[in-house]
DNA sequence: TGAAAAAGTATATTTTAATATACAAAATGT
DNA sequence: ACATTTTGTATATTAAAATATACTTTTTCA
């Protein structure tokens, strides 16, 4: 099985193994009870457990719904604390761009967060990310219009919006303030 | 095979496998070239693709791999545009909750977001989360001090925190002000 | 329009994931 | 210390994932 070698060099299957202990145990469950409420046979669950096993898709998704959990769940790993300060007015003010994007913190696992700025009735036209791509975005101050597909839709402060990244949208600031935005980008499913 | 009903109910493999498509299109190979790179047969790729297969763990990250792409995007699955808007006024100063915290949008993958309000001088003491969990916090308005590990971080107004939300933490509003908060709960991994 | 590439179908085979059952070992709790 | 639960092992069977090969249809594009 030669093919499967950087597979088993990175340990996946361990590694989901552990997760899946970590998730089970934290819920108090035996693996039969697991087994009982995901449709997944005991040896097969002992065997993802203890990474000796290359599970299908079907069970991987029964172990996950069975948990309530999403399916990239199954794959998580740490971080530390860090702290993104809000920069100088006198920075952002001498800018001319139309809108700005600062990144909050180093891309973590498949999202992003980016803080930001669009200057009064600006507006900004954002390339089709990759396939699959999500953007949840939140008005911090200001106001947001959003275009995407050819629909329109107005935030107010505190406002958040969700849409598929994977297509051209665009940011229009309606009003005379400057528009204080929250943005998270991520590949992230939903079950 | 009923017990993958809902598996099939929810065409997990087809959202899925157009995921794999559009992939492999933005790329421009064919399923040939990718059957190459990545090691799995073209007749598995084209079922994958068609939503007639389910893939094995081990296919599913050697066709991740030779896509040079996590495996959760490749895992990833739809969304559509919809918008959390701010509560009522009314509502919230109706309760005599020190903290609340609304979901923005139903679970998201491995992700979370939640808009939250602490009130005035309020403190707020959170359970520790499972492990592997990592929290975003950004200060939409007012103030907010977070302590975890015995460290508390002051937080100004559009400020963000990121910490290791797999131990007690605690939320602290030092002001006058409401804060108003804007919340990202994370799993995901760091590959 | 005609050749070449890519996509898809058909069939048969090999490999292995998943399950069932029974039993042994270890951990847990009273 | 003992009964009970939980975990892990052994063995055998069934279902199906993955592959190989050859062939047909569709698409591409010069």
């Amino acid at each position: 099985m030669n093919k499967e070698a950087a597979f088993e060099e990175q340990n996946v299957g361990k590694r989901i193994g552990a997760n899946l202990r970590q998730f089970r145990i934290s819920k108090g469950m035996s693996i039969e009870a697991l087994a009982k409420q995901t449709s997944v046979s005991k040896l097969t669950l002992l065997k993802i457990e203890h990474g000796e096993a290359n599970p299908t898709l079907s069970v991987i998704w029964r172990i996950a719904n069975g948990l309530h959990i999403p399916i990239t769940a199954l794959l998580s790993i740490e971080a530390e604390v860090s702290i993104a300060r809000k920069q100088d007015a006198l920075k952002l003010s001498s800018s001319n761009e139309v809108f700005i994007a600062e990144p909050l913190f180093h891309s973590h696992g498949s999202m992003e967060l980016y803080r930001g700025y669009l200057q009064p009735y600006g507006e900004y036209t954002s390339e089709a990310h990759r396939p699959g791509v999500v953007e949840f975005i939140t008005v911090m101050s200001g106001q947001l219009a959003v275009e995407v597909d050819g629909q329109t839709y107005h935030l107010e402060e505190f406002d958040s919006i969700r849409f598929k990244g994977d297509r051209p949208h665009k940011y229009i600031n309606p009003s005379s303030a400057l528009a204080i935005l929250h943005f998270v980008i991520s590949y992230v499913p939903s079950s």
